[in-house]
DNA sequence: GCCGTTTTCGGCCCGACTGTTTTCAGTCG
């Protein structure tokens, strides 16, 4: 419901930009939308309790509003716009090229209604013809329709990471250049992203664009300046990415960095801070009048600010302005913290590599630990294991362990939730497992009841050591199932079971918000690749991403820990 | 339409770029 109720403000807010209105007002139903995808309970339940101002940007006006969709299913204002604005034309918002003001022409003018008409407009030159556009405005809008065909919107975190970093290794090496820094919702390791914005700081800025638009990667070239370059390139995978660059002086390199980091709210907020203080906030630095009194280092803005330092996946104003975000902050999960990855699969069931081979891999990251987690009986397409295959594995697993020299190797499972709730395995085999991952496969789409009673029944179960992808979705491809967040974490945090956030790309599992929620309630989380193959581990890094975007403390992740201690937290429950 | 360590009205972020203008509107991040 939050979903949904979000999608109808933001269409309120569309609907009302093309007409025009006040954008105070329309901003008022952005923030309203927003806090509804972020928000971490359930409104339908805050609005039983009262507390729907509590929401941020939720006043009186908009709790009644979101009051009466509830009861209703429709919003008077909704209904109203919706009776003098052409369902289409949101969409046409979002055309790169296409604002507000050109829609409503398009739509006033020519009757242009939704893509279609668009398309027809530009070839019979109607567009064009229009006051305010011309042949370039419409060459922008084209190409910006056929990105959109192309590329589908966002990209996920996983496929842009290795582009935006190979691209930034490249400019690195160009002659002339000092420093590179990839910026924007990637840097605070957003789930998906709509760009890749670099920074650099180098001697010739027209030269360092000019390469950078001409590496063999580049599909095409959108802009080409002196502090400025857009491309696009190929993503594996099919589609494309938009990659920006820009030029920055050393000197206002932080501000820079702290400005195209985003995120836009965060900024907002950032800069009120400067106003109160009668300075001046931009990309080039912080300024009282004239003389630039920070901008160096992102920290120097904060200090002058007295706001609270925090890293990237914080700053979405989200609370990271309170008094104690700086200390916690310090305390996030790191990439380097984590010490070994507890879920993987091997040639047992559907992974392509052995006990051996994953071992090596996670020895040479560096990790003292790992997890084996095969599939259960039950999961037959992904191969997997019978109680006799799974006695046989775990003898197999022992000896590698015995095997391996300075990585100690862990018997786990990962077992299917079934349809009923109950497990796929019996307890005294689960007791033979040093972990266990309960994860649920199938009867995704069942109503959030029944999916929300299984995963309750299956925490109640002490050899439970976690749940595995909690929401089972696939970003993109398949949707979370309809948990109740707020019941899972409760019966979490009193059984002692740890929830998983699959750091595959393609799932990032549990969320950010929930990942939140979690921590708030003391739950631990226990951050795993799920990896089938050695070079799907080195995804841990999106998962240690999310779990900051959930300001999820070091103390909280399991595998942050040493091996004696892991070994006493994964017994606790049992006891 | 919301909101409050210069409060209940009057603000609400800032600059670049682009194209179509002849001083600026629209879009973007």
């Amino acid at each position: 419901m939050n979903r949904e109720l979000s999608a109808v403000f933001e269409q309120i807010a569309d609907l009302m930009e093309i007409q025009g209105a006040d954008p105070f007002r329309i901003n008022s139903y952005r923030r309203v939308a927003r806090s509804l995808k972020d928000l971490a309970g359930d409104v339908t339940q805050m609005c039983r309790e009262g507390r729907l101002t509590e929401i941020a940007g939720v006043g009186k006006g908009q709790a009644e509003r979101i009051k009466q969709y509830l009861e209703t299913g429709k919003i008077t204002v909704h209904e109203e716009l919706k009776a003098q604005v052409p369902a289409g034309l949101p969409a046409l918002l979002g055309i790169p090229g296409m604002g507000p003001k050109k829609v409503a022409l398009a739509w006033k003018q020519l009757g242009v209604e939704n893509v279609d008409d668009l398309k027809a407009a530009i070839e019979s030159g109607q567009l064009a013809a229009l006051p305010g556009m011309g042949t370039q405005s419409v060459k922008k809008i084209a190409a910006g329709l056929a990105f959109l065909e192309k590329s589908s919107g966002r990209t996920p975190l996983g496929v842009a990471w290795p582009v935006a970093h190979d691209v930034a290794d490249r400019i690195l090496k160009l002659p002339g250049v000092k420093r590179v820094e990839v910026a924007g919702s990637l840097r605070r390791g957003k789930e998906t992203v709509g760009d890749v914005d670099l920074l650099c700081e180098c001697a010739r800025g027209k030269k360092t664009v000019e390469a950078f638009t001409q590496f063999d990667v580049v599909r095409s070239v959108l802009a080409s300046g002196a502090t400025k370059g857009s491309v696009t390139v190929e993503v594996p995978g099919g589609g494309e990415l938009q990659v920006d660059l820009r030029v920055v002086p050393a000197a206002s390199f932080g501000a820079a960095l702290q400005y195209f980091t985003g995120s836009k709210e965060h900024n907002v907020r950032l800069r009120e801070l400067a106003i109160k203080k009668k300075w001046k906030l931009n990309e080039y630095g912080l300024f009282d009048g004239d003389t630039q009194i920070a901008g160096k280092t992102e920290k120097s803005i904060y200090a002058k600010l007295k706001a609270p330092f925090v890293g990237p996946e914080l700053r979405e104003d989200r609370g990271e302005f309170d008094a104690d975000a700086a200390a916690r902050s310090a305390d996030l999960v790191t990439l380097e913290d984590i010490r070994g990855d507890l879920h993987m699969h091997t040639v047992a069931s559907d992974g392509r590599c052995t006990i051996e081979e994953m071992a090596r891999a996670a020895k040479e990251m560096g990790y003292q630990y790992i997890g084996i987690c095969e599939h259960s009986k039950s999961s037959a397409i992904a191969n997997g294991l019978s109680i006799e295959r799974m006695e046989q594995h775990i003898r197999d697993i022992r000896e590698a362990d015995k095997r391996m020299k300075g990585l100690k190797v862990l018997v786990g499972t990962e077992v299917d939730i079934l349809s009923s709730g109950k497990l796929d395995y019996p307890d005294d085999l689960l007791a033979e497992c040093d972990l266990v991952v309960a994860s649920i496969h199938s009867g995704l789409s069942q109503d959030r009841k029944k999916v929300t009673a299984r995963t309750l029944a299956a925490m109640e179960n002490p050899y439970v050591t976690m749940i595995g992808h909690p929401s089972g979705r696939l970003l993109g491809k398949r949707e979370p199932m309809d948990v109740d967040w707020g019941a899972i974490i409760a019966k979490a945090a009193e059984t002692g079971t740890m929830l998983e956030l699959n750091a595959s790309w393609q799932r990032l599992d549990v969320k950010d918000v929930h990942a939140r929620q979690a921590v708030e309630a003391g739950v631990m989380l226990c951050i795993c690749t799920d990896a089938h193959h050695y070079d799907q581990l080195g995804q841990m890094v999106y998962g240690v991403m999310t779990a900051r975007r959930g300001w999820a403390g070091k103390d909280l992740v399991l595998n942050t820990r040493s091996c004696a201690q892991l070994g006493k937290l994964l017994r606790r429950k049992r006891s």
